[in-house]
DNA sequence: AATTAAACGAGACGGTACGTCACGTCTTTTC
DNA sequence: GAAAAGACGTGACGTACCGTCTCGTTTAATT
């Protein structure tokens, strides 16, 4: 959904307002937060950005493709005030895993963040457009930083050489995130201690030698 | 959302006519594979079904509630001419389990379950109530009978006394689901296979004794 | 414009809200009163009628299409509440064609009924589909009134044996409605009686015999 | 309409780009023959004649002031290349006003110039400011030719020397513009004929002296 | 010729109203 | 007397233009 029909006529971004664009993120956050994603309404974005419809439209083609722009500024804004120095690496996998999980709990945990989430994995369940931006531009930024952190294990020995990585960084943030979508379970920092743990070391019992 | 307000007189269920409801669900199933569930109206279900839209207004609170009883009708079904005989317990708990997770892929392919599948994830990920019963009807009794399987290889010795089954379970089912609903890559019988060697043995490196 | 599209279902005029209706056409008058035609709205109306504006459109193709209708139960309740007891007929020609060119007049100047008037002339002009349902049932009407009174002139010895009935009653309204609309003089009695004089008896010269 | 508010800094027509106004002016009788009064709309006048639409909000209040200047230039244009050389008089009254009524519902039947006609009646017919601008600028001067001609009529004796004058004109004209403008009956030459003849001489039936 | 200021083309902007769609409620008609 | 049919008030949709407001780019009058 980020292309448009062939015939429809581009706008021109340089002349974009800026000023807008801002306001119209900020709006469709704090909205989306306020009254839940069904709720949420493009007329409504537009009176709280102080905006006309058509400025949304012209740059977007769905409130969710607002939303996911919005994210994508948050997640910037998140990054740069939390003053975030790429995945730890301390040599202890295992920790370094855990503090990861346990902010990514924190994070499912915070509203500011859970609803547009929330309203990204809903859209994107029926929007295979709107997915695969969600996908390629927010999710897999944050998988490859887990792929690149347990690439760094397997060489140094800790993992098993065979192993594959995009598995692997699913085995630890799937069953978070599904425990947090489905409402199975509490999502709590033990969840993910746990989580870690077995993802290491198995489930099976160790047979002694 | 299963409940109605007080005040509201509630029907009478041993009146209600089982042709109409059967007909509403089946339409809800077709309408929601043919045009997704955005697009998926009551007014659509009502006339596809030669209902009038109040019959589905005095028994359900909204398309997402329509959709999930026609879901558990359409999982019944699938038990039923299956020959779905239970969870299979042959003693090898990996080939159990290999067998349930690429049934799972393969249901997860098959778009007459997919469609409903993903409207009931988008609508449950924005509104906690049907997420709820969607979890509690759907989901749980399925998860429980792998936590009863996996309860089983505990007993039996296969798996660590002290481990967490439904964290196992979603171990299993989570990294599935992730992927399948992200789209991060495709839902395999292979990566079926490889998901449940790794949560059995872990993705350490094995240390020789 | 009465009739719609053919595939387009029609409303079932049996079904008819008479209550809104009633409101529409108030509304429709009051407000092009109140805000001239080129600022009237459908959603205005709709709003001051308490009324869906779907409720609008069920029933009307366009907004000078209500204020038709609005206008044919204004003229309706003019003729009942005035006491018209038909076109008078005192033996004098003269007298009573001015009689009712005054009144017509009057009418003219009465905002009440201007602003409709204004707004369908100036609808009419551009939409020969109105201009066709304006003029046949609202002008046709009062027309045929003038006829007939010239008729029975005709035949009673005051008016010329071959003179054309539609073409004479258009002398007298024609012009009459060319200075309201064109504004190129007041409209006065005086001009309505002088008018009168002037058809019946040319402006020629009367040679002596 | 045609002043602007003090404040405004009014733009130097001696900078005017010529080719813009003309382009403008005749984008705006092309498209109104095409699309109608209705959906004629400034952003297709400036995009028909290559134009920005500030170049037209900068000299023209309206899309009806456009067609007013349009029109002028139209009649103007007409004037010239038809080989007008003054209102006739040939000393027949009668023959003369046959002569320029035969011209003026040709006119009237002449899409060409029925467009913009319609469209500035319907604008004026709301608009006081336009019609007032409409009527003095364009019908004025006609009216005049036809108010010449009749004084000079009166004055050779051929008509009642305490005539008026102005009335005089819209009896003819009156007439004929009702007819086009309500559709009642269809303008023909005949039509004209007749109208002279019994507006010279009336409708009366003559007493023999 | 170089400067400069305004008109120009283009089009993004905050708005308003459009005509349509579906909502969930209510009424009418039919079987 | 249950339920189909569907009219209703409501409100959001996405579109079309409005009239205003920058933007660079001509263009024509003044240095």
């Amino acid at each position: 959904m980020s292309s448009r029909s062939p015939d429809a006529k581009a706008p021109d971004p340089a002349r974009r307002n800026d000023r807008s664009r801002r306001a119209i993120l900020d709006a469709s956050l704090t909205l989306v937060a306020e009254v839940g994603y069904n709720k949420l309404t493009i007329e409504a974005i537009a009176a709280r950005a102080g905006v006309g419809k058509q400025t949304i439209y012209r740059w977007w083609p769905s409130k969710a493709a607002v939303l996911l722009d919005a994210s994508l500024a948050l997640a910037d804004d998140a990054k740069t005030e939390g003053g975030w120095t790429g995945f730890p690496d301390t040599g202890d996998l295992a920790a370094d895993l855990k503090l990861v999980l346990r902010a990514t709990v924190d994070q499912f945990n915070d509203e500011k963040y859970e609803a547009p989430m929330r309203a990204l994995t809903a859209a994107g369940a029926t929007d295979p457009d709107l997915s695969a931006r969600f996908t390629e531009q927010l999710l897999k930024p944050q998988l490859a930083l887990y792929e690149e952190r347990l690439r760094a294990a397997r060489e140094a020995g800790g993992l098993a050489p065979d192993v594959d990585l995009p598995l692997t960084v699913e085995m630890l943030v799937g069953p978070l995130t599904y425990r947090w979508l489905m409402g199975t379970a509490p999502l709590t920092h033990a969840f993910a201690d746990e989580l870690v743990d077995r993802v290491l070391g198995g489930v099976s019992k160790v047979t002694e030698g």
